[in-house]
DNA sequence: CTTAATTAGGACTAAAATAGTCCTAATTAA
DNA sequence: TTAATTAGGACTATTTTAGTCCTAATTAAG
């Protein structure tokens, strides 16, 4: 459905919520509180946050998780990396090829190259973004007489 | 995984064969030949392209399909739509919302906005690109302050 | 008129991915 | 020592996807 899965989705919540909780801890417990998703759930994307080192865990009574970089610093495609592996829009763009028409198929490259347009577009996107609204898009236009996609980030 | 199916895939392939016939028929026998895919999974993609109105069909003997628009009238997005439905990067962001953190979501807008950009890339794309690969990615760059992303049709 | 070549439609199965839950072990503050 | 935590992974259920197959309708050609 060219769609993130739930969890990637829950993933950037739960970022966003530990973002606005600058710096200090927060368990699982609470920040399923916070998000409203349920806690074993919650439990399980930290974990998978914390493999991929977006997110910092302390153990113990007390304990809780933190973000590792500022929110700024992590952007949409971090966290879909972590959650589904690196990006790929077809089987033949991911970087293990091993599609059988590979050989003969006509459409292969420019999925790939459609794939880098929308990493590109997904790694210019950060948790601070996604927790402001701040990105909006805009429309395609023209520039020198190219179709340019333009994505603002809100001042 | 931000993935497009494998029929979706697919649909372009024969979408892309069809291009090279100029308007004459083609079987589904003769595509699977060309493509190397097997004649029941043709059959199927041919029957989902054409319920979307993207091919014409003649039944019968010397029967087949044949494009209804030309191939660079035929969008990435509209495959993607025959296949899928209609586009959407998460649940939140599809017309019917019905996600049940959407009233405390903190992310759900942005996602529905950066769907918005993929959704114009993929737009900007169509069958005749994907067949000469015709597209390239030239990085994300500035303009004016802001970061635009360039895609670039290849002359 | 009959036959063979075709598409239409949908049922069906098998495989894979995803979501979500749960259990046990390790760690640490109090 | 205890209670609050995270770590790791097993497990199940659900959903999605891929792929196959069958029967009916259509049509060109002999």
């Amino acid at each position: 459905m060219l769609k993130i899965s739930k969890l990637t989705d829950y993933g950037t919540v739960v970022l966003a919520e530990l973002a606005s909780h600058q710096g200090t801890l927060a368990s699982a417990t609470e920040l399923a509180n916070l998000t409203n998703i349920n806690l074993p759930t919650v439990s399980k994307i930290l974990k998978v946050l914390n493999k991929a080192n977006l997110i910092d865990s302390v153990r113990g009574a007390n304990g809780g998780y933190k973000l590792l970089r500022k929110a700024s610093e992590i952007s949409a495609a971090d966290v879909i990396d972590a959650f589904e592996g690196p990006l790929s829009i077809t089987d033949c763009s991911s970087s293990k090829h091993n599609c059988k028409h590979e050989p003969r198929c006509s459409v292969g490259p420019a999925w790939q190259n459609i794939n880098a347009s929308i990493r590109a577009l997904l790694e210019g996107i950060t948790i601070l973004d996604l927790q402001n609204n701040n990105y909006q898009h805009t429309a395609i236009s023209k520039f020198a007489g190219m179709p340019i996609n333009i994505e603002t980030k809100v001042q």
